[in-house]
DNA sequence: ATCTTAAATAATAATAATTATTGTTTAGGA
DNA sequence: TCCTAAACAATAATTATTATTATTTAAGAT
């Protein structure tokens, strides 16, 4: 398996903001180049401590809403698309959940098949893990764009 | 697969409270049975609405709370963990993610086994997948309690 | 190279979600 | 029934995030 280097992803970076019509800013290269450098999933809070050792000038506004452009143009990905607001199952029974991009709906999954789902090793890296649980990002019925009518000549 | 029914998990309700040593009021009652009734993963701001149909006098904080206090005793489950604040990842590669329950700490997991996770049926009640990601709970190997020291006699 | 203009920025205010505080009320045992 | 710790309602405070607005800058046209 071949990862992408920061330096590789950092070469894209102004071809990736000039494809979604934006300007290749310091504050936005510093933004990512923090975003690409930290392996610990950093909350925008975090991010905005870290981009102010490099610009101490910069505003955290700043920093949110480029880390949400980013996000809208696929440059950066949440790990939790449900941070917003806390979401709660009273069923304890072992099950998995689909969760609507959209509309953020989220539906019980019973599937015996994702049941299985655990990794190779017994404990990666030393990490005790104590369930895995599987999310399916997708699109609910309701939100799936419906076949534009047809127009009768 | 059996579930649990709304009625047994209620006849249990009181007992679970005087098990963590809580009184079981009728505050919470209210609370626990709109919990296990809502199909729909509701935010606490969206039970505080539904219980407020029946105790009109009830207060938002009363609701988080007890919420709170529900999670706590494990007679609720949230759906993210992580939803006090977003958490970032700019590494696009498939992959999956280690979740610490203590410290919130994540890290990435890689691993061919969780890559092939995916429903039974393609489109599970019409809601159309576009991804799984793998969520591994459980506690990194820095909040692992280390054996208490012997002491030599 | 300078000019122009739309976009980006910094500063700040506002909003939303959650938690803490405090005085009053109630559940459950003596 | 009385007592006391726990729970409650009301409210203030905190934290995370988003909106607003005046100023500055990037990038293409001159």
């Amino acid at each position: 398996m071949v990862l992408a280097s920061t330096q590789s992803r950092l070469d894209d970076f102004r071809a990736r903001c000039a494809d979604a019509g934006l300007a290749a800013t310091h504050q936005r290269l510093v933004i990512y180049r923090t975003l690409v450098e930290s392996k610990d999933h950093p909350s925008p809070e975090l991010v905005f401590d870290r981009v102010r050792e490099e610009i101490p000038s910069i505003s955290q506004a700043t920093v949110y809403k480029n880390i949400r452009t980013f996000v809208d143009i696929g440059l950066l990905r949440e790990v939790n698309r449900l941070h917003q607001t806390n979401r709660l199952d009273a069923n304890l029974d072992r099950h998995h959940h689909l969760i609507c991009v959209r509309c953020e709906k989220v539906t019980d999954l019973y599937d015996d098949q994702l049941d299985g789902a655990r990794a190779r090793e017994e404990s990666p890296g030393g990490f005790q893990v104590l369930n895995y649980q599987v999310e399916a990002y997708g699109v609910c019925p309701d939100c799936q764009p419906t076949e534009p009518a047809r127009i009768a000549h």
